[in-house]
DNA sequence: AACCCCCGCAACCGCACGATT
DNA sequence: CAATCGTGCGGTTGCGGGGGT
């Protein structure tokens, strides 16, 4: 049995709100609140809507703290690196954006961020035939463990020794391990994901300030290691048998770059 | 001036989840 | 424990305005 739906929808009002429509919505929020109930709502207040359509307009257009208008660079930032890490998750990078709904946050990705990143990723396509092999980690949202993986087990983070210093203003790349990749097609220097979790050097190079945790259960013991720029991980077990790394150092908006990855 | 196309945004839809009965 | 309900969320649609021809 399907689930009942929450209104008879050729009996409620539908498409654009009225002024009249916004203005009692609001006088009625003003004094009463939802009162716990959307639902019951429009007929308390007088309007012929669903409940989710008042809900909606309320929440993402009448809220006094709403704020209209063109994101700014600082808040394209906040989203980039936070749809880098957790994907497509409005409501939680949202959150992070005072005024900002997730329909707000949404559309501004689906109509303006989307398409700066799939010119990007098509500028990294163009460039990974050549000798500059970084834009692999630079762009990447999360990728899936399947996805990313040559063999179901092992992913790299492409760097660009040119790039990466400049862009952490720092100079850690030189104390990665760097080593040959496993595939041949990118032959510019890759750095093996779970190499970042073993070397001090670099942590102490990337961040001053770290986290370590673990999780344990019956058959596996996962470790973690938090960084300001990156997470690092390693365990054993049924769940946890590999080495991975979270990279996140966030946007540079002088090079409209940013730089995030994933690997394992 | 008329038409077409594209883009941005508001709104809708369906599903998942937690709370309640 | 299952059914029901309300809410929240993400994906998608479609309208309207603006720019181009």
């Amino acid at each position: 049995m399907g689930r009942a739906p929450c209104c008879d929808k050729t009996k409620v009002k539908r498409g654009p709100w009225s002024p009249e429509e916004d203005a009692a919505l609001k006088h009625y929020m003003h004094n009463n609140g939802t009162g716990g109930n959307w639902i019951a709502l429009p007929h308390k207040a007088g309007l012929n809507r669903c409940g989710k359509s008042c809900r909606l307009r309320w929440l993402n257009y009448l809220r006094p703290d709403i704020k209209h208008g063109g994101f700014t660079e600082e808040e394209d930032n906040v989203v980039w690196t936070l749809y880098s890490n957790i994907g497509s998750r409005w409501s939680v990078i949202a959150s992070q954006l005072p005024g900002r709904t997730d329909n707000d946050v949404k559309n501004h990705w689906n109509t303006k961020l989307k398409k700066k990143l799939l010119a990007r990723s098509t500028n990294c396509n163009e460039t990974t035939n050549t000798t500059d092999h970084l834009n692999l980690a630079r762009f990447s949202p999360l990728i899936p463990k399947t996805e990313n993986s040559d063999q179901g087990n092992s992913a790299y983070c492409y760097t660009n020794s040119d790039t990466l210093p400049y862009l952490m203003n720092g100079n850690c790349v030189q104390n990665f391990d760097l080593k040959k990749p496993s595939k041949p097609s990118y032959s510019s220097n890759p750095v093996q994901v779970s190499d970042f979790g073993t070397n001090g050097n670099t942590s102490s190079s990337i961040s001053s300030t770290r986290e370590a945790s673990s999780l344990s259960t019956s058959s596996s013991t996962l470790a973690m290691e938090n960084y300001t720029n990156f997470a690092s991980w390693s365990g054993t077990g049924i769940e946890s048998t590999e080495d991975g790394i979270l990279v996140d150092l966030g946007f540079d908006s002088s090079n409209d770059v940013f730089l995030s990855g994933f690997g394992f």
